[in-house]
DNA sequence: CATATTCTATGGTACCCGAT
DNA sequence: ATCGGGTACCATAGAATATG
């Protein structure tokens, strides 16, 4: 393991009920409580919305204006804790950078958070160093059997945006990395979701030709904690997207939110 | 200076509108 | 009738900007 991150508050086991208008999901708690927790993640989820599935929530500090008292944190899929906060890893990474692990990534003056850039751009991490070294982070949680994990998992301009503009820095002389995570350990590699958004699987592939790096780390969520476990590679290179297809029809049934409210 | 409000960003959906 | 484009919306955090 290369670094352990333990929740900022303890989490409550549950089963999911569904999930409302992307924000909202409904969650039956141990305690018999019918509760509702912000779903952080913008994306479909695809597979992880399935009704009945064994959910943590973490509480709200009570000081919080918040008005959903709860946040999904964890999902079970396939019998496996999978992480479903897609800020989370954020701050992972932070930590990750700040503890200097990573070879490539430990050597830096100062780590800056949030960094305009670009045009409208921002960067998750900017390294000071002899050379600036921009770091864009970019969370996943789909894994089909082939035990890879796939970003995007929808159309995603802004991450295809973001390469470009990654692309732009390095032609001009700084260092990039696009660094992926991904909230559960049993994937061998990380590829650009073709499937999903060939574009942005395209500008990965021009971005990396360019000199953009990209690197991907595993995340193990257990109830206590977020573990860095290892690096795996990224797999930028084309490929045939058939099995691809059968693999989502599977999923697809329990993707997506409902409209209507609880 | 402290506090309050506004802005930006996130992705899928539903909606409208105009063009075929 | 079906299409694609544009956009408001949902909840929230955090940054940016405004107000007292």
């Amino acid at each position: 393991m290369l670094l352990r991150v333990p929740h900022p508050w303890p989490l409550l086991p549950g089963r999911l009920v569904a999930r409302y208008k992307r924000f909202i999901a409904e969650i039956d708690l141990e305690s018999g409580e019918r509760i509702r927790a912000h779903c952080v993640n913008p994306g479909r989820m695809e597979g992880q919305v399935r009704p009945g599935a064994r959910a943590w929530v973490s509480p709200v500090p009570a000081a919080s204006k918040r008005k959903l008292r709860y946040t999904w944190e964890l999902v079970e899929e396939d019998g496996r804790i999978v992480g479903a906060n897609t800020v989370a890893p954020n701050r992972v990474v932070a930590d990750l950078l700040a503890a200097r692990v990573l070879p490539g990534l430990k050597r830096f003056g100062q780590l800056r958070s949030e960094v305009a850039y670009a045009e409208r751009s921002r960067v998750d991490f900017l390294l000071d160093g002899a050379t600036p070294h921009y770091v864009e982070v970019k969370n996943c949680h789909l894994r089909y059997p082939d035990a890879r994990g796939y970003f995007p998992d929808s159309v995603s301009a802004r991450a295809t945006h973001h390469l470009h503009a990654l692309r732009e820095v390095v032609e001009a002389g700084a260092k990039a990395t696009v660094l992926f995570t991904i909230q559960r350990p049993d994937v061998e590699a990380i590829r650009p979701s073709i499937l999903h958004d060939p574009a942005f699987a395209e500008a990965a592939r021009e971005a990396g030709a360019a000199g953009v790096r990209f690197r991907a780390v595993t995340i193990q969520a257990t109830l206590d904690s977020l573990d860095v476990m290892r690096e795996i590679p990224v797999e930028l290179a084309a490929y045939d997207t058939a099995p691809h297809a059968r693999w989502q029809a599977k999923k697809l049934p329990w993707s997506g939110w409902r409209n209507d409210g609880p």
